[in-house]
DNA sequence: AATAAGTCTATCAAATTAGTAGGATAATAT
DNA sequence: ATATTATCCTACTAATTTGATAGACTTATT
């Protein structure tokens, strides 16, 4: 399951990406706006800034933005920094590998199968960017 | 991600499953070949019996055996009882289901994108078997 | 200089996960 | 009967993760 972070993250962010042109918007009203905790939320909104997703601005008139296009950004993506390996089994991650202590990868059948789960997975987020977000 | 005990119970599952016509295995013999910490292994097994998967046998000649054929249960089932849900979203899950406060669900397209998700993993996970998990 | 906003580091409580301990119960063998 | 074998049961503990908060610091604008 995604972590209550990981869905602030995208309540964020889609509400971001509604209003991608119209200059920064303030923590705190995506704060009031979608029900998140005002300091948790600054927590997620820095990380994903540190990750390049969003960019900032202080002071007056300033707040969070997207850096790039919704549609430049993949629900993958997000799901990886803010909630990590989206594969069922480390032995089956891409961007999170760890190999299978005592067990065999080459004959593991739960290890075919979850391969399986991962790609029809991927097939879904790795196409489907935060514009999709967007009503 | 599945849970240590989950991969422990798949492991102990697909060795009962290869063994499931020669009587009761000893939870000592699965640990020891499995390499799964014994006293844990013991506890995963015996919510195995109780859900129905396992029947088991006290005393000398016992041991754990599945109770039905392999072909029987579905990978999705055993990660429902051992694991939890297998949707990403509360508000998306079949057997977990729990509204999203703060959230239209009609339209969440958030909530769109992870029914999609959850139908591709469950499209796999509820057509295999513990059958599937012998080599 | 005052104000408005994000930045940073640390901390905390609750929940979950992984694993352990030890006695109780039941089946079998002698 | 009783000793042995093996599962059953309840409780406990340690480590990690999750969700959230506190407060001082920095930077941009007015």
């Amino acid at each position: 399951m995604l972590s209550k972070k990981s869905q602030y993250a995208f309540k964020a962010l889609a509400y971001l990406a509604e209003r991608c042109d119209e200059g920064p918007v303030l923590i705190a009203d995506i704060s009031k706006k979608k029900k998140i905790p005002l300091k948790f939320l600054e927590n997620i909104l820095l990380e994903l800034k540190k990750a390049g997703i969003l960019d900032s601005k202080k002071g007056k008139g300033g707040g969070y933005f997207l850096k790039k296009d919704p549609s430049k950004v993949k629900v993958a993506h997000v799901i990886r920094l803010v909630n990590g390996p989206i594969a069922m089994l480390p032995c089956v991650s891409l961007y999170f590998y760890e190999r299978c202590k005592d067990c065999n990868e080459k004959s593991c059948r739960l290890h075919d199968m979850m391969v399986e789960v991962r790609d029809a997975s991927l097939n879904i987020l790795e196409n489907r960017t935060l514009k999709d977000l967007i009503n």
